[in-house]
RNA sequence: GGCCCCGUCGUCCAGCGGCCUAGGACGCUGGCCUUUCAAGCCAGAAACGCGGGUUCGAAUCCCGUCGGGGCCA
């Protein structure tokens, strides 16, 4: 109840052992906009116990790929904060005194037990059809003052945080009220023989710690969430609101993995994709905004978030609807934003820069390109017959360089040697009467003349993309499609 | 195996007892437009897992069942 009157702190906790994945980002966007909604502070830890896998360069990425969805962040990583360094590498002191803190309370204890003695406490348990954990209590002889000697001895022992042997029952947020019996709810390990915490103890710690009023995480914490209630009881603090958010599945119906593909934030960002529609897309996985939207942008998400509308089943990402949004993105962006973007797009492409007149040519007739454009690392090739040798498609010489082929790309040449003013409407101009002249169909008289300049049979349209060439280079490709076609016929 | 969660078109979402002959979007199919490809427009196929209840009335509530998933190991 008093939970509900404090100020909204929450938190993404993100393990710097891999590429900042997308369902992670799903839950830190939910988090962000439940923050964002109530005015309250959204904060980025990082979650590098496992110190021999967590790098450097993850924790880059994760921070990278935060600020480009825009995902800004109050306290955490680089931007600090009251509760220290938000990594919990600098904390192992902290979980130590917090352990001892439980086991002077009563509330864990040393297990000495090997892997044989517990594997057979599980077997047992498993062939009385009880929960895995149901015998791996504190043993009878357990004892504080002796088990802290024997640890002064060099032994090793895990700590197991002790069940107080009572139903858990708490009121989540997107799922209603969801209850643990007792015997579910094992002895956990929350320190490892290695003295590191497991994620039950930090993760909980520092919820307490850093007054976290609200954990809104994947649904695959849902069974931890007692044992997080417990640590947090036994320790005297507040517990946090709790929401479980449905996973993100793969096109197989399972978690979102690495076996999925892109499930890297970074191969969507490398892949051309707007962050705009990342999170717009994102938002869609597990709520709506209106039935019969669903473009929206940023601040009429942050109005109409709430967790209480949030989905209880799974959702799978879907690339391809991401792509198509994408395409209303590029679309709704300026004219002149998507020139400076194929600018930028062509350049890489080439691996050069464009000359002042390139630039000028490529900012005519970008407007169709962006028509026609999903990705933006789609740009690049799609101009790149504009500043560079063409090869032919060989399927598309195959289908268009035959009948009345020779004859058209003749027609076309004389006609377009003749434009003086080498722009799009004079250009038409001189075609289209080459096809009355010609009695050619658009189809039969354009397709050559498309393949001859561009190499393929698919190009923005004809007479601006002759016109974003030199008119030399243009009849000079016209040229050489006509020798090539008399060389070998098609 | 134990516990927990979930179950509306292929996919994402709407639906929170009558407005549902179940709505929108992606994708798919067909058409229009058209110099190609897109975009755009129009049309279409496509779902309440199943069985019981409750109710005058259920996609909506309850129970069971089946199915899927998650966690533990």
């Amino acid at each position: 109840m008093s939970a509900d009157r404090r100020p909204v702190r929450v938190r993404i906790a993100p393990s710097p052992t891999g590429f900042l994945h997308v369902g992670n980002v799903r839950a830190a966007l939910f988090n962000w906009l439940f923050a964002r909604r109530h005015g309250g502070v959204f904060i980025i830890r990082i979650d590098d116990t496992d110190l021999a896998r967590s790098e450097d360069h993850y924790i880059a990425d994760v921070v990278e790929g935060f600020r480009w969805l825009g995902l800004d962040w109050d306290e955490g990583v680089e931007v600090g904060g009251p509760h220290g360094t938000y990594f919990q590498s600098d904390r192992f002191d902290r979980y130590q005194e917090v352990t001892d803190q439980l086991i002077e309370a009563g509330r864990a204890y040393h297990d000495f037990r090997t892997v044989e003695e517990l594997e057979g406490l599980r077997a047992r348990a498993r062939a009385e059809k009880k929960p895995p954990g149901y015998y791996i209590r504190r043993p009878a002889d357990s004892d504080p003052e002796a088990d802290r000697l024997r640890i002064r001895r060099g032994e090793k022992a895990v700590v197991r945080f002790s069940g107080p042997g009572k139903s858990v029952v708490f009121n989540d947020l997107v799922r209603g009220k969801v209850r643990f019996e007792a015997d579910a709810i094992d002895d956990f390990v929350i320190l490892r023989s290695d003295g590191s915490p497991t994620y039950h103890l930090a993760s909980t710690v520092d919820d307490i710690d850093y007054r976290i009023s609200h954990v809104a995480r994947g649904e695959d914490l849902l069974s931890s969430t007692p044992k997080h209630m417990l640590i947090t009881e036994a320790l005297g603090g507040e517990h946090p609101e709790y929401a479980h958010l449905p996973l993100l599945f793969g096109p197989d119906g399972r978690k979102l993995s690495k076996r999925h593909g892109d499930t890297s934030l970074r191969s969507y960002r490398e892949g051309g994709f707007l962050p705009e529609a990342v999170f717009n897309y994102m938002s869609l996985l597990g709520w709506s905004l209106d039935p019969e939207r669903e473009v929206f942008d940023r601040a009429e998400t942050i109005d109409a978030f709430d967790l209480a509308d949030v989905q209880k089943s799974p959702a799978v990402f879907d690339p391809q609807k991401l792509a198509w949004m994408n395409g209303v993105y590029i679309r709704m962006m300026g004219t002149g934003a998507f020139a400076d973007q194929s600018v930028q797009a062509a350049e890489a492409d080439l691996d050069r820069t464009l000359t002042e007149d390139e630039k000028g040519r490529l900012r005519d007739i970008a407007p169709l390109v962006q028509e026609r454009t999903k990705l933006i690392i789609e740009i690049g090739p799609a101009v790149r017959f504009l500043f560079d040798d063409i090869s032919y498609d060989e399927k598309a010489w195959r289908k268009v360089m035959k009948g009345d082929a020779a004859r058209a790309l003749g027609a076309a040449q004389e006609a377009l040697k003749e434009v003086e003013e080498w722009n799009p409407e004079p250009i038409e101009r001189a075609l289209r009467a080459m096809l009355e002249a010609e009695a050619l169909s658009a189809r039969k008289g354009f397709q050559p003349i498309r393949v001859a300049i561009s190499g393929s049979n698919i190009s923005p349209p004809l007479f601006e993309s002759l016109a974003a060439l030199p008119q030399n280079v243009a009849l000079q490709r016209i040229a050489a499609a006509i020798r090539l076609l008399a060389e070998a016929p098609a």
